[in-house]
DNA sequence: CGAATATGTCAGCTTTGTTGACATATTTTC
DNA sequence: GAAAATATGTCAACAAAGCTGACATATTCG
C-alpha cells in the first residue's frame, strides 16, 4: 500500500533544489567515497559469504597477516572496535585455523597473532580483488601521480 | 583467563613474515582506504549518536538531499541495500519530519522524496566536519592534483 | 482485463557493533 | 612480597542495520 504519507504536491516544508556546492561543502567527494568504498568492498563481500565469515572477520585476517604478532590491544587500537567485538570473530578465525595465539615472550600476558598458512591464503585471496580495482583505477595515472592519492589518503586519517 | 588455546612459541604452520608488496598486491592502499573511511564516518556518527539516529540514516539524509525528488527505487539503487532495510530507516526520518513524500505526478505509484528544511540543515551539519576533513586532507595539492583525486575515486566504482 | 511495477509491511534471522560486570594471569609498583 | 595495574577472556543483554520470504495495495502498461 504506497503509503498515506505522501502528499498530492510539495508543501511549504518541502525543499525541491539540490544541495550542491554551494554552502562551500565537498558533496562530490563526500558522494565519491562512499561509492569508492561501497564497491570497494563489495568483492571480498562476496567471497567471504560462501565460507561463513564476513566483513569484521576479513579486517582481522588483513592486519594479522599484515602484522604478524601482533597483540590483541593492537588490534583492538587499529580496529576501533570493542574487544567483545573483536573476541567474537577473532575466536571463529582461531577455532578454525586461520589465526594462531602466540604467548608473549617479554610478557606472558599478550597473545601475539599470527597467521598460520591457511590465513595467509584467505588474506591474499580477499585482497586480490581489490588490488584488480586499486590497479585498474590507478591505470592511466603517472608514477608520481599515483604517488598523490596515497597521500590524500593518508591525510584524511586521524592522527595518531 | 588469557586462554589456553595459545602456543608457547610458533609451531610450523605459524607464519611470522609480515604479508609484504610481494604477490604485486596493492596492501597499501587497501590500508589506507580503511583507515580514510573509518576516520571519515566517524565524524558523522558522533553527531548522529545524540539524535538517535544512525549511519543508515546518514546515507539517505545525504542522498535525498542531493539529489531532491528522487524515488525509493532510486534510494534502493544507490544504497545497494534491501527496501526492507530501507523502510525501516525511511519511516523513522519521515516520522519525525527530516523527509517529506510527494506523490509522482506522472507516475502516482512513485513515492518522490524530498527533504524538509530540518532535513536540509542536518544533511548540512553532517557534511560539514566530513567537508572539512578533506579540504585539509587536499591542502598541499595543487588544483590540478586536486581533480586526480576525484578521478581516481571515480574510476574505484562499478561501472553503471 | 490481466500482468507488471512501485511501494509498503510483517515476521524472523544474522552480523557486528555496544555496555557492564567479572575472572585470571602476569607484570609493575611501592 | 603484597597491592595495584595491565592484558586478555568471557558472560549476558541489547541495538543497529543488514538479510530472506511472503504477501498486500495502488497504479500503469499491454
Amino acid at each position: 500500500m504506497p503509503s498515506e504519507r505522501a502528499q498530492k504536491s510539495p508543501d511549504a516544508d518541502t525543499i525541491t533544489g539540490p544541495m550542491a556546492e554551494i554552502d562551500d561543502i565537498d558533496f562530490d567527494i563526500i558522494e565519491q567515497l562512499f561509492f569508492a568504498y561501497r564497491d570497494f568492498t563489495s568483492d571480498p563481500d562476496a567471497i567471504l559469504s560462501k565460507s561463513g565469515f564476513g566483513r569484521a572477520h576479513h579486517r582481522v585476517v588483513h592486519f594479522v597477516n599484515r602484522r604478524p604478532g601482533m597483540t590483541v590491544a593492537d588490534l583492538l587500537d587499529t580496529l576501533k572496535i570493542t574487544k567483545q567485538s573483536l573476541a567474537r570473530v577473532l575466536k571463529q578465525l582461531i577455532d578454525s585455523g586461520f589465526i594462531n595465539q602466540v604467548e608473549g615472550v617479554r610478557d606472558r600476558r599478550q597473545r601475539r597473532l599470527y597467521p598460520t598458512r591457511k590465513g595467509r591464503e584467505l588474506a591474499l585471496e580477499l585482497a586480490r580483488p581489490q588490488s584488480r580495482r586499486i590497479t585498474k583505477a590507478l591505470s592511466g595515472f603517472a608514477p608520481e601521480e599515483q604517488k598523490l592519492i596515497g597521500k590524500f589518503l593518508r591525510a584524511m586519517v586521524d592522527p595518531q
